[in-house]
DNA sequence: CCAAAACGAGACTTCAGTGTCTCAGATTGT
DNA sequence: ACAATCTGAGACACTGAAGTCTCGTTTTGG
């Protein structure tokens, strides 16, 4: 590991290495887009998000295979690798964020909107697993969108502390980092068909809230 | 994602692709080594075991040159770099295994016992992450150690569930997965200096145990 | 002490994957 | 309809890293 700036999301993501030989690429894009162009473009994005997701060392070549394009076709709209990898990236979290702007959040009592949080995350577990899997470098448009993305669970998190539903010495952020590694294993179990989406929010929910253990584990285990 | 079967611990095992160019091989290593050999090799799997946990997709050379080593010698013990690889991940996973079973367990209180595991995992970091990142291929061997080290989790928390400290309703699986999502989350914290090892401690427990929750927020998120 | 074994250094081969280029044909926009 | 643009297909050059091999030197073990 060798980030320098001490971030708050460390856990999510992951390091940015290049993760394949890169030859210092050549022209940026052109400017206006065809019609077809634009289609293409953000086919591709699209493609490769899925192809990232199950395996994030995918070659540009089996991302255009799975496109049903020319690989030179990718390398014209993407001139490296390394910019289509964190075109994904971005691609991905911006889907994110657009869902759980929608997502009516707002309107939500916390507990419900961290349920609804989840509900999106498994509905979009494609995009959130290129964030999680998928290396990206960090600059400050990635920054400034992952701070943005984070805002919106401090956020409903603080509504609930503010209703008194949080333990005062547990920080936003570690119930922010609790929850998201828990909806993680959550996300995990529902790709394996060991849950449904139901019982993952369910299961998610008890954890977090109230832990695994019993009343009678909740004296005994406190200091 | 193309893994056949489905085990228990996706979560923790990531994808196994050869993750770079792997010609075929050759030869399988010797029979007896000499004892500046074993020697040698030992000290190639430790400082690999560092560096991949550092980066996934370090070189052999990279291996080489931090362990102070040629890169023929390296090549000489793990023919292939994919080997090495492997080597690596199980060297890790004994490493714990072995951690863990002289920590004394079984003479402790299932939560004691919990919070000496997250202990014992904070003392062996670096070999958590290599299990965690570094990709392997699960043969027999691996899957057989794997599920021996699981079941050591599993042990625990079964006896805690005998002694009534788990929600009945919650599965031995989960519960161990959600103690490896929020440890995994506070092993983050501690290497961000985030947090101390007694803090991190703590605060897994209580979170395991009781969620992040108050009072009323239990009753609250109850269904 | 000496033969066998292991090593480092460096030269070499091979190869997969990137990125470039060309060109004939399809699509678009006006 | 026609010029501009985009595309697929394929050939090509380049490169980083893997794996092999040799040879002179060091270490081991009996």
């Amino acid at each position: 590991m060798e980030r320098s700036e001490s971030k708050e999301y460390h856990f999510v993501v992951p390091a940015a290495r290049s993760d394949r030989t890169t030859r210092p690429a050549a022209s940026p894009t052109p400017r206006v887009l065809r019609a077809d162009a634009a289609r293409n473009r953000a086919h591709i994005l699209e493609t490769a998000m899925v192809v990232f997701a199950a395996d994030p060392l995918a070659t540009v070549d089996e991302v255009a295979t799975a496109a049903g394009v020319g690989r030179a076709t990718i390398h014209r709209h993407f001139p490296t690798r390394d910019q289509l990898r964190q075109a994904v990236w971005l691609g991905a979290l911006e889907h994110l964020r657009g869902a759980l702007a929608t997502a009516g959040l707002d309107a939500l009592e916390p507990p419900l909107a961290l349920d609804r949080m989840l509900e999106v995350i498994l509905a979009e577990s494609v995009a959130y697993r290129v964030l999680i899997r998928v290396g990206v470098e960090i600059d400050d448009e990635v920054d400034a969108a992952f701070e943005e993305l984070l805002g919106q669970v401090g956020e409903v998190i603080d509504r609930a502390r503010a209703d008194d539903l949080i333990e005062a010495d547990m920080t936003t952020a570690w119930v922010a980092d609790a929850w998201s590694g828990v909806a993680l294993v959550a996300l995990e179990w529902v790709a394996d068909g060991r849950l449904d989406e139901r019982g993952a929010v369910e299961l998610v929910r008890r954890t977090l809230w109230a832990g695994v253990g019993t009343p009678s584990a909740r004296r005994r285990t406190r200091r």
